[in-house]
DNA sequence: GGTTGACTTCGCGTGCACTCGAACTGGAAG
DNA sequence: CTTCCAGTTCGAGTGCACGCGAAGTCAACC
């Protein structure tokens, strides 16, 4: 924006590197709305901040702890409306984190399952 | 099979609340080949077993882990070969809990992400 | 100044795991 | 006997999250 804020800018390819997405995805998150529109150079190219960069690292957690692609877009859309949302970005966050707690808590059932069927393949396989 | 050891049999729809998937999954399941075929009644109507529907539980389990129906069909096929298989089955348990073991870890610094981000939220409404 | 390679948009294709509609059947209740 | 419900098979449809091919553009390097 400012020439003297002109930081190290990423073309798509660097971008999708660093946070571990395809460049399909991300142009594909930009388009889904879960990125605001990214800065082009003069030739229309992509290039993406550090600010675009940690946005897009988050979003990937979040992604990865299962949140749906429509909840990211809801609070992308949040998060573009300023600090007036604060407090539902606040609740939508902390509703995921429920989410993930009881995600968690039911790996650990699961877990006890597998570790269960795996003492009981064991002992099966003694006892041949 | 044997008269003497005739159980209480359920069909789709109590085998399908039992294990908590629909009637159209179960159907499916066996179908796919994650179920061995299942008991008919006189009029062609499946009968579950207690085995079956612990059978169908565990696959509950690994599917809620996040195995592909893929490798749960790969499991179903050992199982159905018997007791040779019971080394191979245990191996597979074995390299799926290692899986599950790092997406767990994976979802702990993911939830630290999210309780970064609400302390954030937290402290820029108070700053308001 | 031509080649290379990474970018652009557009829209269709893919993989996974179900999910459902259609047409039919059979057993139990009133 | 009729009504009704839960079951049957078959194949097609859905939702999600991308993935990719095509056709074109542009900057950089030899």
């Amino acid at each position: 924006m400012d020439i003297s804020t002109r930081e190290t800018t990423l073309t798509v390819g660097e971008a999708a590197e660093r946070v571990g997405l395809t460049t399909y995805t991300l142009r594909w998150y930009e388009q889904e709305g879960l990125v605001a529109p990214v800065g082009r150079d003069s030739a229309g190219r992509r290039r993406y901040t550090e600010r675009d960069v940690d946005w897009l690292f988050l979003l990937t957690r979040l992604r990865r702890t299962g949140m749906p692609v429509r909840d990211m877009r809801r609070y992308a859309e949040l998060a573009r409306q300023g600090d007036a949302t604060l407090a539902a970005r606040r609740a939508l966050f902390e509703a995921h984190r429920a989410r993930v707690l009881s995600r968690m808590a039911e790996l650990e059932e699961d877990l006890k399952v597998l570790n269960y069927k795996i003492d009981n393949y064991r002992r099966a396989e003694r006892c041949r």
